[in-house]
DNA sequence: TCTGGGGTCCTAGGACCC
DNA sequence: TCTGGGGTCCTAGGACCC
């Protein structure tokens, strides 16, 4: 989905078509002042916080997703900060989901605004077929997507980032050598900033100077897996196959502080939040019918260090009162010499609250 | 006043077992 | 007086994605 968040809002708000918008931060406060919703000029915000996601003419000005709000409102300190709406989302998240479920079932969700789907079963023209699913999510959610059709995930995702917005591209096999060698490494879904400065070292910047790299330049730097794994990217060649399983892993609540808070002075405070992670956890939980063996914690000191801690139970758990009772003995396990800026409770090894209920569940149904 | 929140997957070492 | 070769589970950290 193109720009979803921000795309949302408008549809929500049409009276902001042409304004230039920022979702993220948190949610508002204060926002009585504020002229639209909560709303602020960039240029307004204090404290902490990223940008979720923007408009294309904000991007334009060159901010993008997990840019810090203040280094944001120095591109783009016009721009309207809207705190993000997740409910909405969620809700227009189904609609379009629900929409292409009509035309495959073969879905694989990537998240609130992303699926692959398979095609491979249908007739007709790739192109067509294209447009009528993109025409389907419009009548459905009013809002515009950007696919991309491939003979593997690999080229049908990076096909989709190719015209965004309400982009609508085919990239075959053939075209690897013309449409895929220029494009940096990074267009690569799984090689983020670590690997691509990696690659940068060895003087490989885009996917054309990885297919022409020696296989055992790639697998002595990576490891016989990665570095096949990028030769293999670097010919457009994927079998991964689309996953349908939607069992979730772990469910997690994390929450990052106004201020820095000290673990001995501001004591109760963090107490208070470790017990308000663990009940809407817990309750989490319980709605989605799960539970868990394994509780975790997350903290993160003032320096940005991130530490974890996790304990397995010899029985699963949705109960706040023992996965706090868990969390806090990992607390006992972490050094506290400097301050915290965040704190997160997270339950992993999940299983079905009631395992009957879903071994005589009949045809599974669509998770959204 | 740099740097959110919710996920998945991988690696690697140690415990423990056969 | 030198110590195998699996396998699984648990824990911690890190890369990456939406």
């Amino acid at each position: 989905m193109d720009a979803f968040y921000a795309s949302v809002e408008l549809l929500r708000h049409p009276e902001l078509k042409g304004v230039p918008l920022v979702i993220g931060g948190r949610r508002a406060e204060g926002s009585a002042l504020a002229p639209h919703f909560g709303a602020l000029r960039l240029r307004e915000y204090l404290g902490r916080g990223v940008v979720t996601t923007c408009t294309y003419e904000v991007r334009a000005l060159g901010v993008h997703s997990g840019m810090g709000l203040m280094k944001a409102a120095r591109y783009a300190p016009e721009a309207l900060l809207l705190p993000p709406s997740f409910e909405a989302y969620r809700h227009y998240s189904r609609l379009f989901k629900e929409a292409v479920a009509t035309v495959t079932q073969a879905i694989e969700d990537r998240g609130i605004d992303e699926i692959y789907l398979e095609f491979s079963d249908s007739d007709g023209e790739a192109r067509v077929l294209g447009q009528r699913l993109k025409n389907t999510v419009k009548d459905a959610t009013g809002l515009s997507c950007s696919l991309g059709i491939g003979p593997n995930k690999l080229l049908a995702k990076i096909a989709s980032d190719l015209e965004k917005p309400d982009g609508l591209t085919v990239l075959a096999l053939a075209d690897v050598p013309d449409r895929l060698w220029p494009l940096p490494v990074g267009k690569i879904n799984g090689v983020g900033p670590k690997v691509q400065a990696r690659l940068a070292a060895l003087g490989i910047v885009t996917i054309g100077d990885l297919a022409h790299a020696r296989g055992d330049l790639l697998e002595t730097t990576f490891g016989p897996r990665v570095g096949q794994w990028l030769a293999d990217c670097a010919q457009g060649r994927d079998d991964r196959p689309l996953s349908t399983d939607t069992e979730p892993k772990s469910l997690s609540r994390e929450t990052t502080f106004e201020q820095d808070l000290d673990a001995r002075r501001d004591r109760p405070a963090l107490s208070q939040i470790l017990a308000t992670l663990c009940d809407r956890l817990a309750a989490d939980l319980i709605q989605k019918g799960h539970k868990g063996r394994t509780i975790g914690i997350k903290l993160r000191y003032a320096d940005f260090r991130t530490v974890t801690r996790d304990h397995t139970l010899a029985q699963p758990t949705a109960d706040a009162a023992l996965i706090k009772a868990a969390a806090r003995d990992c607390l006992k396990r972490v050094p506290f010499n400097q301050k915290l800026r965040l704190l997160g409770v997270r339950v992993g090894t999940l299983c079905p609250a009631n395992p009957e209920s879903r071994a005589f569940s009949p045809q599974r149904e669509l998770p959204f």
